[in-house]
DNA sequence: TAATTTTTGTGACATCCGTCACAAAAATTT
DNA sequence: AAATTTTTGTGACGGATGTCACAAAAATTA
């Protein structure tokens, strides 16, 4: 696959012109990352635009005492380093990979060029940011409001929405992220996700098998847990 | 004060020319709320964008159950609206007047038409949307890591960074919110803020006034709630 | 295969904090 | 000023859930 066609998969890409796509994509550097590793801190500040082309990474937030948030899991043709180079603050997040990762980047030059030269993506990029935005409401609301195990599902079908496939109404979503990790998406702890998800399977609302877990009536599900 | 003189003050219209202003401001329409209004919710979808040129409104989102959560308060020169304009989903908030409040509007078109017509204010939006989400992320890592002590610091924080004033290294915010809304700021109960008001002021971080809160050197204060 | 590390499961316990109840205080209306 | 409503203060109580501890299971390495 070609950096144009990775490109052309991108959200905010999508209203463009091969050509264009393809005089953008020469500008990008491709690279790799393994599992562990932390991308942003390396460099000194945000000074890159990034696209996932393969792999998984967490977008997370730590505290002193080393405890972490997960705020999203991001998959291919996913982005980010894009807030930085926006308001010109510093990184807000850290991006650790999850799964070894190959991405594409763009310099901060190039990147603002890019959206003064074409409109649309500046308003692609609005779009998903209002998305994003109202992503994290919710998530705050949840928060805020509902109990661990409420929290647990909501998070199981923000991943699932994310990387599940569906089947009859079911959802399977491979490759599960790990209790810890599903507990620092869920603002809770890692013993919680165990016994929780025990629960929801004596409910019969998923099903575990190793590290692949199938929700069952995946639109009832969502909808119970509004 | 005019329509154009309010325009001025709004971050994303600061570049603008003053002609350019006053074209915008021809088009927006004027318009009052009184405390407890909800104003979008009359609306039948996102269609309008709002500029608040008096009073306050809280941005808020309600469980089934009637609980409430506060995204966000909101003043003069703050905006609201621009989410469902941009993705076209609907409304993911509400919004309650707090205080009597006289807004401008603007169409979904003119709106949509002013982004293409300035790409300037495209920018800046995206800086501004930036800057929420990355006070959306701060607060969704509060929510899972504080203690409510904490997070109520915080949430003192922000309501000082927002309508505080400035006093030899202490902070005045005037008219603090209702403990009831603050509570639903910090994702806690009325009840625990009451007692965590008090054990701040005991510590000698603040001291209360009737409706108002002195918060003693803001910079050591927001240090240790980091 | 064996050894080691990582991940998951589960009991016991303590505690933070939400909820209920009601009184005091303050603000608003009559 | 009196009456009413709204907001705040505070005790008591219970339960959800975080933490600790350790075992079982699974995955990885040797």
């Amino acid at each position: 696959m070609s950096k144009t066609d990775h490109l052309r998969n991108v959200p905010i890409f999508t209203d463009l012109s091969d050509s264009d796509l393809t005089k953008i994509a020469t500008k990008m550097v491709s690279r790799e990352y393994e599992k562990g590793q932390i991308i942003l801190l390396e460099e000194s500040m945000g000074e890159t635009f990034f696209i996932i082309t393969r792999g998984t990474v967490k977008v997370t937030r730590l505290s002193d005492d080393g405890r972490e948030v997960i705020l999203a899991m991001l998959g291919e043709s996913d982005f980010f380093g894009e807030m930085s180079l926006l308001d010109g603050e510093g990184r807000s997040a850290n991006i650790v990979v999850n799964e070894n990762a190959e991405v594409m980047t763009l310099s901060r030059r190039d990147f603002l060029e890019c959206l003064e030269s074409y409109p649309k993506i500046a308003i692609a990029l609005l779009e998903e940011l209002a998305v994003r935005l109202r992503k994290s409401d919710q998530q705050i609301e949840s928060l805020s409001l509902s109990d661990s195990e409420q929290r647990i599902g909501i998070t199981l079908i923000r991943l699932a929405e994310e990387q599940g496939t569906i089947k009859r109404g079911n959802v399977i979503v491979h490759n599960l992220p790990f209790q810890q990790d599903i507990a620092n998406m869920a603002g809770t702890s890692r013993e919680t996700v165990s016994r929780t998800l025990k629960l929801l399977e004596d409910k019969k609302l998923v099903k575990r098998d190793g590290s692949d877990i199938t929700i069952y009536n995946f639109s009832a599900f969502r909808e119970s847990f509004s």
